[in-house]
DNA sequence: CCAATCTCAGCTAAACTGATATCG
DNA sequence: CCGATATCAGTTTAGCTGAGATTG
């Protein structure tokens, strides 16, 4: 078992207890361990989904590309490529068109290990709002989507 | 400007865009970066005002008690009691009814400090929720503490 | 003897920066 | 010459672990 820190509710100051950035902190913090804990069970990592799903939907991008669609970093992108390269879920082949380009592709290894993680982060999602409605959950993705996006095209992100 | 990593969310992958972790990680890190930004130009930090905030719903309490209901490491509290000190806003005396403790009880600056600090976290809140209704600011938040709270009730956290 | 408290010292991983070589 | 790309090396910080000395 885990011994994770966070603040006994029960305890915490009345103050403290409905501050949206606290609560986003501690929820995107409990989402994350398990979420990382399950996918650690098979080999895999946050990153390792996010990449082989974007190549899936997309079909094939650069380094640069599948950075800018995932939000890693293109300096981190080398290593997890390398990794998911390693166990043949992807290949990087250079792009004859532009010589500084690599070009990803996911392989028939890549698919079905997506096809696998796709399963396991779904069950993983329904274990953390296991706590809420059918109803509730959707409007919790609505809100935070629309919370996200109305934050980057305010000030912060957004080229 | 700060310049962030977060994806750019018009070339997200589908499958990843409504992935409730996900989304929290994003929201949360947005929100993270302004009030950490804000409270910069405070020269505070979110820990101070957690501290802060908690010694004045509580009154005094020991390092180990604060460290408990912020959801600080006792470790970490060291530090951040050392230079909530420094500055005058909280007391540090040894317990006579129990000589291991330190009762911490925060100082009338620290209290000048506290109101300053609680203006300034809630204009940021507004900031960061500023694309949704005060409606849906509501829900949000209600979903968020029950999210927190069923979850630690059910697996990982809660004793 | 075990548990809790305060403190210090250190580790890990994530997020981020900067520089280099190559190419458009 | 400027901008983008892939790669490498390095920084910073939050979160967390472990151990020591003291006391209940």
């Amino acid at each position: 078992m885990i011994q994770v820190m966070s603040a006994t509710e029960s305890l915490t100051a009345p103050r403290l207890r409905r501050v949206p950035s606290r609560l986003l902190a501690q929820a995107a913090g409990q989402a994350d361990r398990l979420i990382s804990a399950g996918l650690a069970q098979a080999d895999a990592h946050k990153w390792h989904y996010a990449a082989l799903a974007t190549l899936h939907d997309v079909g094939s991008a650069s380094q640069a590309d599948l950075s800018r669609r995932t939000g890693i970093y293109r300096s981190d992108m080398v290593a997890l490529l390398n990794e998911l390269e390693e166990r043949a879920y992807v290949r990087r082949s250079p792009d004859p068109q532009d010589k500084r380009r690599n070009i990803i592709s996911i392989t028939k290894r890549g698919e079905q290990q997506l096809s696998k993680l796709d399963k396991l982060v779904n069950a993983l999602q329904d274990e953390l709002l296991a706590g809420l409605s059918a109803r509730d959950r959707e409007h919790l993705v609505d809100l935070l989507a629309r919370l996200v996006a109305s934050f980057s095209a305010a000030g912060a992100g957004g080229q």
